[in-house]
RNA sequence: GGGCCCGUAGCUCAAUGGAUAGAGCAUCAGCCUUCUAAGCUGAGGGUUAGUGGUUCGACCCCACUCGGGCUCACCA
């Protein structure tokens, strides 16, 4: 319908001068009374014009020439509005369409031929994924999804660092306790890994070995065996919820590579590091940053500033035309130190987007869960997906926008699964599923033949929104947003619901029940798309 | 103290600078002999944290104030 109308002003402006360079934004109007879409375009030209936006709208209107068929009415409201109203058959036609491009209905071309690399989640294996995790997976993997429907070619990655202190920590957390296991009286230390999973670690260790790691080195099978234990357990949990990278990147090979060495040359040839007090200084405050900040400490090991500027490199290296990170508000305050690095050294940080999400606050037993892998305070993501499942685990941090807060009430979660709004829009398609199956027990059989008999508010409206999707998902793919895509399948869950009670297929008159069913067909379509955008499965029962 | 994010119904959250600020949950009142009641209909509930400003028009943009989260390492 948008199209169409742009189409119209386009034609226009060669009519009109000022409409020449004036942007064409079009609205869906809330009520039914203001028309299909709206135009503000005569509000916007009024005061260059110094014209009354009303008379201009009338210009305009005047200089359109609509097909009569799909345009049955132009009006003026309002201080300026233009509103349009279409004609029920060409509003018919768009059941047609939905139905004959099925599974890519709502599918665009906008990034027809790009690659794009999409990192998330990024755990280091110290421990299970945790709830404030599984919000960063979710929204991760749904970026992707979005992009994918858009037209590009995704890769999702996972980053990670398996060496350095946390790991080494890490190794000696599970040594620690497995010495315990082994009767010995030693002190576990206050900062090392408090979870229960560290001793179950340590029993593996001591079922397979039994006493024989005694003297064994914290960061030899402790450690070893601590990674592969928790990533296992982590892929099992991004497993659960349908998230699958295809890369896992580890910080390591960039050391291997000789990667970091060649970064470091690289910025003293160029001038932008100097050493102070033992340590490598990068210039940040001449790259338009707060201060200057240490890339190797003056023991000799770099900070993760610089692998992480030399991960970038690879990523614009594997010739990506689109970078996407996505991480928590608590590394907001370093991104802007890799973009300057990244940019000074003339790559395109255009075509790098860093989504921050803010955090997850648990609130559980009436009060706030303060988390902390360290101290294995904490709810895990399994936990989680446990007490409920994973399309609801997948709704819930879908359907907020990642610059809110996301209040997590757990035994609210627990208590209403039940009720949440996941299973509104699931109870949509399962019953059109029902439909279809009592249906085919009968002689009807969805036929576009009557459309136009389709005239009711609540078919109207249903058969608008479903023309909606594929402008969703365009928005989507320009902002990176899930959440809208939650927000219209509710919408449309709703008009679906609607149109349920009030409008009978087994019953009516034979022409209109078929009418009925293409149009209910293409409901299930649209929701069954849009579900597997953000990663809902769409039951067939319920 | 500086930077980033947030403040909207009792609760959780929506609303490209547009027309009467909307959903869900909770509360109350109705609707199942007919395609799934995990549904539908209706009611109550708001000074959009506050004060100014910008303009035809502000929840949205700007300034300040108040309140909350994150962050400002030779930790990642």
């Amino acid at each position: 319908m948008k199209k169409y109308i742009l189409e119209l002003f386009a034609k226009a402006a060669n009519k009109i001068e000022y409409l020449k360079d004036a942007p064409i934004i079009l609205d869906v109007p809330k009520a039914d009374s203001h028309g299909d879409i709206a135009c503000n375009v005569a509000l916007g030209l009024s005061r260059a014009l110094k014209k009354n936006p009303r008379q201009i709208a009338e210009e305009i209107i005047a200089s359109l020439d609509p097909d009569a068929n799909v345009i049955t009415k132009m009006e003026i409201a309002g201080p300026g509005f233009i509103n349009f109203f279409f004609s029920p058959g060409y509003l018919a036609r768009i059941i047609t369409e939905v139905t004959e491009k099925d599974s890519d209905f709502g599918k665009s071309d906008r990034y027809k031929g790009k690659k794009a690399n999409v990192e998330f989640v990024s755990a280091n294996p110290t421990g299970p994924l945790t709830v404030g995790h599984g919000r960063n997976a979710v929204v991760g993997d749904t970026v992707a999804n979005i992009l994918e429907w858009n037209g590009c070619e995704v890769d999702r990655e996972y980053y990670f660092n398996n060496a350095g202190r946390q790991m080494r920590v890490l190794g000696d957390s599970v040594k620690h306790r497995y010495l315990e296991l082994l009767g010995e009286d030693i002190k576990f230390p206050e900062d090392y890994y408090q979870g229960e999973y560290i001793t179950d670690i340590a029993r593996g260790l001591l079922d397979e070995y039994g006493d024989s790691l005694r003297d064994e080195d914290p960061e030899g099978k402790f450690r070893e065996r601590a990674e592969s234990v928790i990533f296992a357990d982590i892929r099992g949990t991004l497993e659960r919820l349908n998230i699958r990278h295809s890369v896992f990147y580890n910080e390591n090979s960039l050391y291997e590579e000789g990667r970091i060495q060649g970064l470091l040359d690289l910025f003293n040839e160029r001038g932008l590091s100097y050493h102070k007090d033992g340590a490598v200084w990068l210039k940040l405050s001449e790259l338009g940053n707060e201060q200057d900040k240490v890339i190797v400490k003056s023991t000799g090991e770099p900070t993760y500033r610089l692998p992480d500027i030399a991960y970038h490199v690879t990523k614009y290296e594997r010739g990506y035309d689109r970078i996407v990170d996505l991480f928590g508000s608590d590394h907001a305050a370093t991104y802007p130190d890799v973009l300057a690095a990244l940019k000074e050294l003339g790559y395109d940080t255009e075509k790098m987007k860093v989504l921050i999400h803010q955090f997850v606050t648990i609130l559980k037993d009436g009060g706030i869960v303060k988390m902390s892998t360290r101290k294995a305070n904490y709810i895990t993501l399994d936990e989680l997906i446990d007490w409920t499942n994973p399309d609801i685990v997948r709704y819930y941090f879908n359907n907020r926008t990642i610059n809110s807060h996301l209040n997590f009430d757990v035994d609210l979660a627990k208590k209403q699964s039940d009720e949440n709004p996941v299973f509104y829009l699931q109870y949509a398609h399962a019953r059109i599923c029902s439909i279809i199956r009592t249906v085919n027990e009968q002689e009807l059989k969805a036929s576009h033949d009557h459309l136009d008999l389709l005239v009711r508010d609540e078919e109207i409206r249903l058969i608008k929104k479903i023309h909606q999707f594929e402008e969703v998902i365009a928005e989507a793919g320009e902002n990176l947003d899930g959440s809208k895509i939650c927000l219209y399948l509710e919408e449309l869950a709703g008009l679906f619901h609607r149109f349920y009670t009030v409008c009978r297929i087994i019953g009516s008159e034979k022409n209109l029940a078929e009418a009925r069913l293409a149009l209910v067909a293409a409901v299930k379509i649209v929701l069954r798309n849009g579900l597997s955008v953000v990663g809902l499965s769409a039951p067939e029962r319920m």
